[in-house]
RNA sequence: GGGACGUUAGCUCAGUUGGUUAGAGCGCCGUGCUCACACCGCGGAGGUCGGAGGUUCGAAUCCUCUACGUCCCA
């Protein structure tokens, strides 16, 4: 030993706690990381050395639970590897605010209703509704009350939110944020719309369109869901105009009696086949309505004929379309039938006498008390059309159906003429599909959820809403001389005037005095579907339209990670605009997280009543913990909820804070990795940094955290560390060698592990490294240190076998398997024993005996040759154990 | 009705291109408080890989059919 060498770095375990203080260490690490930058985005970085991030903005009136951690370490741990790589990263955060969620959750909260017509109140602030406040009728407001209201709550919830974030450790560059609601967003979306106006992607249309009559706005197809409701076919008499003989047809819904306007069949229906071209005549109301066939009649539904109504479904409006039928509209846009007078031009009638008394009976019932009036109506002989007694034919016979709902929505969907504006995607089918097909996505079986609603897609996007809170459609429509305003050529905002409020703003050229006045104009009341605005979170992210160079370096992003439900809408609509206005793509993988069940393997959700509270788990099992469960499920497996697995994690970062404690209080003087066995440990070591790299390449990272783990319980903490413990110690002359590389090894391998482990479990590892790597790298946070490579094992030689490690591990637990079997302690003495195996094993051992046998408390051995036995394996015979003491 | 995914030890899950007696963790049984760790170690038991048929020298893995579960689309 030269007296001039160097000591490695070490610490004095007796200076650290005894145990990881994860509550306290989580909020210390935070902080540091905040005030070190850490995790800031560099915008002077260029493109290929930067990752960029499109983050699901999380809904913040939504219920907070173990899936929104679940989803975004997923992200997270790609995104501290691709740091750790040297990557420039963009990880922006969210708040998806503006919409639905956020006006019930104000409505329920403050028990108020928005009332347009109501004037604004400045300075209006309310308290939470107490329950006799609730008893009563809610209180009304005005729009923009309303509107500041929601942005109130939201930004609650939003602080709740962040705290989860900042806890779980996500790597979120804090500085960039939105809100889906703020002005940025509004103006990006705004400028989207101008930007589809301008290239003949929109317009708007007055049409028969889904329509959910609780919140008394249109729907595009991706908010609407089938759910199977039990129905009843009714079969009900009606007649033939001009002759003395009548037909059934067969209805679930006989409340629409009276908006019929048409009788079909399919044309090759022997039973009806003479009906084609004749009128019809409705019972109770008397209406002439045309027969005509149909390709899409079912002989073997029902009766085989039906009515058809404005409007019943969306086959209704088809018909309505193509046989040019009278617009009878009756549901109103609240549900309930609207008056109508039987008689007039548009609702003829053989007796409109009686059939305004029968339609007294029903209007302004809601769908489901007019269907049960207008059924007992019908048991009426009075109201036949054919004069042969009651028009329901026998009882009303139940079915199972399938009916559309808005998934939000508690009643049924009907179809309401009314206004709307759309985006134009029928005619872009085939290249939203391309479009699909260059984007990668993990795992890749989610791709098909794309394709099969992309090739599914029935009608263009709605994208108005008769709603408040959200991003306002920035048009106004010129006025004519008589007050009509003109929709085919509306005023759509400018560019400098975004973010615009048609409501209050005013378009160029007119005055303020001029709105809602004949000559003059009148603003758009609707906003933006909420998908409208979160279609463009990329484009968010990277300013665009604002800020070129940014955009250029920002988009497309690298990754889109979302869950698998919100293939049709998010990821979607997203692809639509990334292409309607750059032909571009958005990102190039998307990344779809499952979802997590509760023991019973329901998916937690608010409804479910299952949810489990992200908080409470992160203070029981630690945020390291709570994050290895999320981390060791693979993309787009739906997972388990499951404590032994936060147990698992929980116990992972213990071990590694006491082996982390354990190889950093070794000293010794400085010395090269040369002894055999630690050699062959530092090969296993590099084969594993191959393999994680590869994984976290192919967005496998559940498969590089397995293999971490595993290496490290196997390959170090039960084996290499016990094999070395005693030549990491050696004291004296000619140990220094030994001593020296066994130590090197140890901090090596806790090293790379630790930084291999950096992804997932953020805080331990991040107090580990802080102890003498952190100085000693010159590196002060362990996620801006490299990601292992080939650099970190250069100058190491390459083992003699690559068996050796294994060989002496084999070694060790044969002896330990002999003393189980003796009933002896792993800690007792083996006075002396025979380790038998093949001559060509035994060679193996021999440059790792020494380390086995000090493991194994070995005092005096013989090898035993033994031809005939496996290679590999090892017998212990002869073995004689010190006293107990 | 069309499609996707899953079905492997009591539980939660791995099993890459088909290749020797199918793995892990938890739990269980036995055992040891050896100076990093009882928030631990060591040893052990436990599965005809949902079912049937087929391809192959060889199938958890490929093909066909089928049952059950979850989901997507219609």
């Amino acid at each position: 030993m030269s007296s001039d060498s160097q000591r490695v770095r070490s610490i004095d375990p007796e200076t650290l706690p005894k145990h990881f203080e994860a509550i306290e260490a989580e909020k210390r690490w935070h902080e540091r990381w905040e005030a070190w930058g850490t995790y800031r985005y560099d915008p002077s970085a260029p493109r290929e050395e930067t990752f960029v991030v499109d983050t699901p903005p999380p809904t913040v009136s939504g219920s907070l639970h173990i899936g929104h951690i679940f989803s975004y370490t997923h992200t997270d741990s790609v995104v501290r590897y691709q740091r750790m790589r040297g990557r420039n990263i963009f990880y922006p955060m969210g708040w998806d605010d503006n919409g639905v969620p956020t006006e019930r959750r104000v409505q329920n909260y403050f028990h108020v209703r928005c009332d347009p017509r109501i004037a604004y109140e400045p300075g209006l602030t309310l308290e939470p509704a107490s329950a006799k406040m609730r008893k009563q009728r809610p209180r009304e407001i005005s729009r923009q009350n309303f509107i500041e209201l929601c942005h109130g709550v939201t930004e609650e919830d939003e602080q709740v939110f962040m705290e989860v974030w900042h806890r779980t450790g996500l790597s979120v560059d804090w500085t960039q944020t939105y809100a889906t609601i703020d002005d940025h967003c509004r103006k990006l979306s705004q400028l989207s719309f101008r930007d589809l106006y301008e290239k003949g992607h929109v317009y708007n249309v007055d049409a028969p369109f889904m329509w959910d009559v609780d919140f008394q706005m249109a729907l595009s197809q991706a908010d609407v869901e089938d759910r199977q409701q039990t129905g009843a076919f009714h079969d009900i008499e009606f007649g033939v105009d001009g002759e003395d003989r009548g037909f059934a047809i067969s209805t679930t819904r006989p409340e629409l009696l009276p908006a019929c306007v048409g009788v079909t069949a399919h044309p090759d229906d022997k039973r009806y086949k003479d009906l084609f071209g004749k009128n019809a005549v409705t019972p109770l109301f008397g209406v002439p309505v045309p027969i005509f066939p149909s390709e899409v009649a079912d002989p073997e539904k029902g009766t085989g004929i039906l009515m058809v109504c404005t409007f019943g479904d969306a086959t209704d409006v088809e018909w309505w379309r193509q046989q040019d039928l009278a617009l009878r509209q009756l549901i109103g846009h609240n549900g309930r039938l609207i008056p109508v007078e039987f008689g007039s031009e548009n609702f003829p009638s053989r007796d409109a006498e009686a059939a305004n008394r029968y339609y007294a009976e029903i209007v302004g019932k809601n769908v489901v008390q007019a269907r049960k009036a207008i059924v007992e109506l019908l048991r009426d002989p009075a109201g036949s059309a054919t004069g042969k007694g009651a028009p329901l034919l026998g009882e009303p016979k139940p079915v199972e159906h399938a009916v559309k709902f808005y998934e939000k929505g508690d009643r049924p969907l009907e179809y309401v003429q009314t206004r709307q504006w759309f985006v134009r995607l029928l005619d872009k089918k085939a290249a939203l599909l391309a479009k699909g097909e260059q984007i990668q996505w993990h795992p890749d079986f989610m791709k098909v959820r794309y394709r099969d609603w992309t090739e599914g897609l029935q009608l263009d996007w709605c994208i108005s809403r008769q709603r408040y809170f959200g991003v306002p459609i920035p048009v106004w429509y010129p006025l004519d001389a008589e007050g009509q305003a003109d929709y085919a050529n509306p005023i759509v905002g400018e560019r400098e005037q975004f973010p615009v409020d048609p409501m209050s703003d005013i378009p160029g050229g007119y005055t303020a005095e001029q709105r809602d006045q004949p000559g003059g104009f009148t603003g758009e009341s609707d906003i933006f579907d909420t998908w409208f605005t979160s279609s463009l979170t990329p484009q968010i992210g990277s300013h665009w339209g604002l800020d070129d160079a940014r955009h250029a370096n920002l988009f497309p992003a690298d990754i889109r990670p979302q869950s698998h439900e919100i293939i049709r809408t998010w990821a979607f609509y997203t692809i639509a605009k990334a292409m309607l206005h750059e032909d571009q793509i958005p990102w190039k993988n998307v990344l779809i997280s499952g979802w997590v069940l509760d023991p019973d393997r329901k998916k937690m959700s608010k409804s479910a009543g299952n949810v489990q509270t992200p908080l409470p788990l992160l203070e029981q099992f630690t945020a390291d913990g709570v994050r290895y469960w999320a981390s060791i499920a693979r993309l787009g497996t739906d997972t388990t909820a499951d404590p032994k697995i936060f147990k698992v994690g929980k116990r992972l970062s213990t071990k590694l804070f006491n082996a982390g404690k354990f190889v950093l209080s070794q000293t010794a003087d400085v010395h090269p990795i040369a002894n055999e066995l630690d050699r062959s440990f530092v090969a296993k070591l590099r084969n594993l940094v191959e393999r994680n790299t590869l994984s976290f390449e192919d967005f496998h990272q559940a498969v590089a955290l397995k293999e971490t783990e595993s290496f490290f319980w196997t390959h170090f903490t039960d084996t290499f560390l016990e094999l070395v413990k005693n030549r990491a110690r050696a004291e004296g002359a000619g140990e220094a060698a030994g001593r020296g590389s066994a130590v090197a090894a140890l901090r090596l391998g806790l090293d790379v592990l630790l930084r291999q482990f950096a992804p997932f479990l953020p805080y331990i590892s991040e107090e580990v490294w802080s102890w003498v790597y952190a100085e000693e790298k010159g590196e002060q946070s362990i996620h801006r240190a490299p990601w292992p490579d080939s650099g970190d094992f250069q100058g190491i030689e390459l083992p003699s076998s690559e068996e050796s490690f294994d060989v002496a591990v084999a070694c060790w637990t044969a002896i330990n398997k002999s003393k189980a079997d003796a009933e002896v302690s792993m800690g007792r003495e083996a006075l002396r024993l025979t380790i038998a195996a093949s001559p060509k094993t035994l060679v193996l051992l021999e440059p790792v005996l020494s380390d086995v046998l000090a493991a194994a408390r070995c005092l005096e051995h013989e090898l035993a040759g033994r031809p005939e036995m496996e290679e590999g394996v090892f017998e212990i015979l002869d073995a004689e154990y010190a006293p107990k003491v």
